[in-house]
DNA sequence: AATTTGAGTTTGAACGATCAACTCGTCGGG
DNA sequence: CCCGACGAGTTGATCGTTCAAACTCAAATT
């Protein structure tokens, strides 16, 4: 084995570089301290131009990418916000991996991830956001589906926690930041899309009394009636089973002077209704029909159902922007509650 | 100003704590060293058990958990598994919310999280991978819908990445680790099935000729008609598009001798086939039709579509332990491909 | 001419954990 | 009786980054 040495008795460990590389290796390689190159990247504007320029020209060419780990000891933030999954039901399921996308998407341009995390004990809902609080895991959360005396709100309240949810708070002390879409505004441009038709008696399938989503677009549906000197065609109300939300539609159809149209609170209790109609030979688009949330399924339904569609890239994008303030330490105010307009999806089911 | 000083000259830190237990307070408190109390919770073995107990103990009063920064930067592992989000489109997005939920509850059982990433720059698929291994955020990817050439395996296999695929490679330079459903078994017990009720004369619609997966899905049925020298009713292809479905069961119908069932790609495909018999004035039912996926729509669509169901949590199970082995270093053995078998769900379709 | 200012850069310390090496007794074997 | 092995616990070093303070040098001020 023969020993070769070079003419400069430096070693050189950039080319021997192991490993990714450092902000250490980096600065090395651009001939300065470990600080110029975190501020090329932190703070450009106390470089000089020149020296700046040299610095991101290697950064480059080594492909450096600060160290996550190391960053976010230092300036105790993770960049990554927390998100717990459901075990995935009927209700809000499609709706979920649309914001679940957004949400990631939104988190990107700004340099933050979403974490995934799972709850691991029924009896306390909110053991799995502690645990994450406290082990520095994530910087904030993001809450869907919460509901009236939420322990996870209220954990997260009473801790000083930053988070958002997607869904108003709809009790006293429910959560300060929130992004939700107007549900009730929804089913008024239904009844509105629905009087266009010429449709003067019009029905609400909606959910049990208890869920608030439910009421709200519940009663979307009546004011719309009144502002139009419509006729209530019936209420009736059933889970998200097809099966329930088709024997709900029967009762519509049993009255002595049964709906030409119904409104539903979801695209499932939708899929009932179409059950209900074809058990008795009648045709969809008859009787008319409107959705709530353009689920994928909306659109496989023969024939294809109106929908009320929820600006979920939007929601996503102002529950991030809202939980960046929070994790910043901005005081709450107006803008940390959103409340977005809905849009209508004409299909041929109306 | 008084200044009361106390009878010990030791200022009682633990009091006084400020933000979340560090291992340093608790060692405090439990009157041993930092590192007894890191072997407690890593090595409890280690730990004399009445020293274990003293130690717990504390950990469990002021709900120490080890900060997760820290302990990655020294372990160099974040504990993470990235997975890419895709924009929701028709194909997978309602398995890929279930596969979501599962795999980040087989991570919990072993600390560990998902963490979720958009592609930003869709000319290079492979920049997101590249940039979270960088930045050392991930300890290895899942990657889910891979094709032939796809340049995220290609740049995971070159780099000797830890990565598993949900779904089998089909190149010949594919992923060495995967685990998928075997779609051919599938459409056997979809054609099996309609076979116990009768059917003879059985069609295919699938998806175009590049889709390996809707190739595997082919076979399975050509081959078990063969089996039970029962008769291809047919073969058509289409998008899972609906109303390109649609058109291409129309196809199928205008044969000289129509199929009197039909077995789909996919619940998509399914639902074209709904409308095109419902245009005919035909009854699902009278002709068979079986789905693939399982989808929420399944149980919507009315009749409610028998279709072959994946089993998606034994996926992500298996998703998950072969990453983390993958992970851990070793060497790719048999244990890193698992083909499993689907299920069918019998509905009212068939 | 001495002092202040400030831009640009460097150095030491710290974040909170784990690894590696070390200390201190105790016990058993030759 | 000595020595090595072993169990239990401690201390110093380290992971890669950013913060805070210090330094350098030239230009501006007194």
């Amino acid at each position: 084995m023969v020993k070769i040495s070079t003419t400069s008795d430096v070693p050189d460990s950039s080319t021997v570089s192991i490993g990714p590389a450092t902000i250490e290796s980096v600065a090395a390689l651009a001939g300065v301290s470990r600080q110029t190159v975190s501020n090329a990247l932190n703070a450009p504007q106390r470089v000089r131009p020149d020296t700046l320029a040299k610095v991101l020209r290697v950064i480059d060419e080594v492909g450096y990418r600060p160290n996550r780990s190391a960053r976010s000891l230092r300036t105790q933030a993770s960049r990554l916000i927390g998100l717990q999954t459901e075990a995935p039901t009927g209700r809000g399921s499609s709706v979920l991996d649309r914001f679940l996308h957004a949400l990631s998407d939104a988190a990107r341009e700004r340099d933050h991830h979403v974490l995934l995390f799972t709850n691991a004990a029924p009896d306390d809902p909110a053991l799995g956001y502690e645990t994450l609080h406290r082990s520095a895991a994530v910087d904030g959360f993001v809450l869907t589906g919460t509901h009236v005396h939420d322990s996870r709100v209220e954990f997260l309240a009473t801790h000083a926690l930053p988070f958002v949810t997607f869904g108003r708070s709809w009790g006293d002390a429910g959560s300060p930041r929130w992004v939700d879409v107007d549900g009730a505004a929804g089913t008024a441009l239904a009844v509105e899309h629905l009087a266009a038709r010429g449709h003067r008696r019009i029905a609400f399938l909606g959910w049990p009394e208890t869920s608030e989503v439910g009421e709200d677009r519940m009663l979307g549906w009546r004011r719309q009636i009144a502002h139009h000197q419509l006729v209530e065609g019936g209420l009736e109300r059933s889970s998200e089973d097809p099966l329930d939300a088709a024997s709900a539609m029967a009762r519509l159809l049993d009255q002595d002077e049964p709906p030409t149209a119904v409104v539903c609170a979801s695209d499932s209790v939708a899929a009932g209704v179409y059950r209900a109609l074809s058990e008795r030979g009648l045709r969809v688009g008859d009787i008319g029909v409107v959705g709530f949330d353009d689920s994928p399924a909306a659109s496989l339904l023969t024939p294809a159902l109106t929908s009320v569609s929820q600006p979920i890239e939007a929601v996503a994008r102002a529950v991030f922007d809202i939980l960046i303030r929070a994790i910043d330490g901005d005081p709450i105010s107006e803008q940390d509650r959103v409340l977005l307009q809905p849009t209508l999806t004409i299909r041929d089911s109306t």
